[in-house]
RNA sequence: CGGAGCGUAGCGCAGCCUGGUAGCGCACUUGCUUCGGGAGCAAGGGGUCGGAGGUUCAAAUCCUCUCGCUCCGACCA
């Protein structure tokens, strides 16, 4: 009775479980190319509705889509010292612009190297940089407000799908402003976007905050993160916002003229988040029936499952399905009738795999008592017991709408509830902190959750921040933010022991 | 790139120690029977056992190399 449709969970092996997931709810796959994944259709579309619930707010706010090119001159990459530093080791490149055949074999034709190298974008900073060096004239040119959706790669050691991959799919906003104050009020109003976004769309609840020095974007005076607690207690970086004060201006030549005639430079910032985000909702709201997908960005918000016979009077039940169908879309709502011949089991189970909020079974005592059976895809099971509801068709049409929007609070609930329990603010000192995550030293497989804790510090930087690092990377251990709601701050630093300037979040992280 | 483990059908696995050229469950195909629900019976399809080389009359099994995956470490907006 305790069949659960994946047969690893949470519980037993949580990252075997996330790669079940990702491949038994269909949204992606390896590629024959290391790193690099194959996004399928209903993983594709849980991405567009992300691209567009957050495409509308970044137009919303008065920013501009562009495109610029895949391909960065070598040189570009070269002009921000701590940016080359950055994404120097994780750089693809290209040298060559031609094959030729010998004996059979392809090899790059040596009259065909490129006299300067291109990279491929890791992030656009330079090349957009570069275009805004032109662009921007007279201070009536500014702020200057884009975005770019494209793909981005970075060639790094660990992948894994969605999370890490070689090549990831992306928004990246780059703007440029007249003075420090505009260009922070750009940085901090984007994070709040992708804080908005997270929790109303995604229905994860985030702690958006400032990053400490190490781990600043390169080249970024500062960098804010939104932070996701997953459910193994680890934090997911979900999306970033930097203001890079006048590096690039300075690198680059990012200049204005002001009311006064004189030049100055820009004050400029980038802000992104990624297909990252896919795994971020399937480690939130996923569980050992597979996906849990909000409805605000579910490709199908209710899927229909037609109990077909294989008998004449599947005509008619499929065309019960279909007014169903109709009314539902009346209401703006993505329904997706399931006619396919496969077993209807096997269709309500595939379903539930792949998250779908509300999963409809129709057989023939439905259509012609003219009622819907249905299940919510949140609340599937009551113990093992999987719950199906029956109501009147005129009633479940009229109550779907808000369905759905109780199902994405629903979700939205069980995850806040999670984050607001899961972090101890109660720590004092370095031997505490090391006592609460070091408890489990040894069993680090499917050790006991133990969330997020805020502490106090006293903002170190330099070698000391470094050592602090270092400390705290023996109990892989990392600084997420300083959450910008810090509440009250008390008591002295935990690793200094100097009175303590602010609160951070620390954990283990993605 | 270092340490550990693993690659056998779409998925999950057995077989390997004690070589004799492949099996189980689910999924898939066909038929019959079922049918308010992850059905039963029967008959099928699908694998050069990650790849290459070696030992051997014979290799999934033993040896060497290699590629990939997972975890840990390093690394990572």
């Amino acid at each position: 009775m305790s069949k659960r449709a994946l047969t690893v969970t949470r519980q037993d092996n949580f990252p075997e479980w996330y790669q079940a997931v990702v491949r038994e709810a269909d949204m992606a796959e390896t590629s024959p190319v290391r790193g690099c994944m194959i996004i399928k259709p209903w993983g594709w579309g849980v991405w567009e509705r992300i691209q567009a619930e957050l495409d509308q707010r970044i137009k919303d706010t008065g920013h501009e889509n562009c495109y610029f090119p895949l391909f960065i001159p070598m040189s570009f990459i070269a002009k921000e010292a701590e940016h080359v530093e950055g994404f120097a080791k994780e750089m693809a490149v290209v040298t060559h612009h031609r094959l030729k055949n010998e004996g059979g074999k392809l090899v790059l034709d040596p009259d065909a190297k490129l006299d300067e190298p291109l990279i491929v974008r890791p992030t656009s900073e330079t090349i957009i940089g570069d275009a805004f060096q032109r662009w921007i004239k007279s201070y009536r040119d500014l702020p200057l407000l884009i975005n770019q959706w494209a793909n981005v790669v970075r060639w790094e050691m660990r992948t894994r799908l969605f999370l890490r991959t070689a090549e990831f799919l992306w928004q990246e906003g780059h703007t440029a402003h007249a003075d420090q104050a505009d260009a922070m009020a750009e940085t901090r109003k984007m994070l709040e976007v992708y804080r908005e976004f997270s929790e109303s769309v995604l229905a994860m609840p985030v702690i958006a905050g400032e990053k400490p020095a190490n781990e600043r974007f390169p080249g970024a005076d500062n960098t804010f993160s939104i932070e996701a607690m997953m459910q193994d207690g680890k934090a997911l970086q979900a999306g970033t916002s930097h203001y890079l004060g006048t590096h690039f201006a300075e690198a680059q030549n990012i200049q204005f003229q002001n009311a006064q005639g004189q030049l100055t430079l820009c004050h400029t910032t980038s802000w992104g988040v990624s297909t990252r985000l896919i795994g971020g909702v399937i480690m939130t709201h996923g569980d050992d029936d597979g996906l849990r997908l909000p409805p605000k960005i579910a490709p199908r918000q209710i899927v229909i499952v037609p109990m077909l016979r294989d008998k004449p009077e599947d005509a008619e039940l499929i065309a019960y399905c279909g007014t169903l169908e109709n009314d539902l879309k009346a209401f703006g709502i993505r329904v997706l009738v399931d006619v396919k011949p496969t077993k209807s089991a096997e269709k309500r189970w595939s379903w539930v795999r792949r998250g779908a909020p509300v999963i409809v079974e129709i057989g023939g005592r439905d259509a012609t008592g003219n009622n819907v059976t249905f299940m919510r895809r949140d609340r599937l099971r009551d113990g093992d017991k999987v719950v199906s509801h029956t109501k009147p068709r005129a009633a479940f049409i009229a109550e779907a709408p808000a369905l759905l929007a109780e199902i994405q609070a629903s979700l939205f609930a069980e995850a806040k509830a999670r984050l607001d329990g899961n972090i101890t603010r109660e720590i004092k000192n370095f031997d505490e902190l090391s006592a609460h995550f070091g408890a489990t030293e040894g069993d680090d497989e499917a050790g006991p959750f133990k969330g997020w804790v805020l502490v106090p510090w006293s903002e170190p930087e330099g070698e000391r921040l470094e050592a602090i690092v270092d400390r705290l990377k023996a109990l892989k251990l990392t600084i997420r933010n300083a959450p910008l709601e810090q509440g009250k701050v008390e008591g002295s630093c935990v690793f200094t022991g100097m009175a303590a300037t602010s609160n951070i979040l620390i954990a283990r992280a993605y």
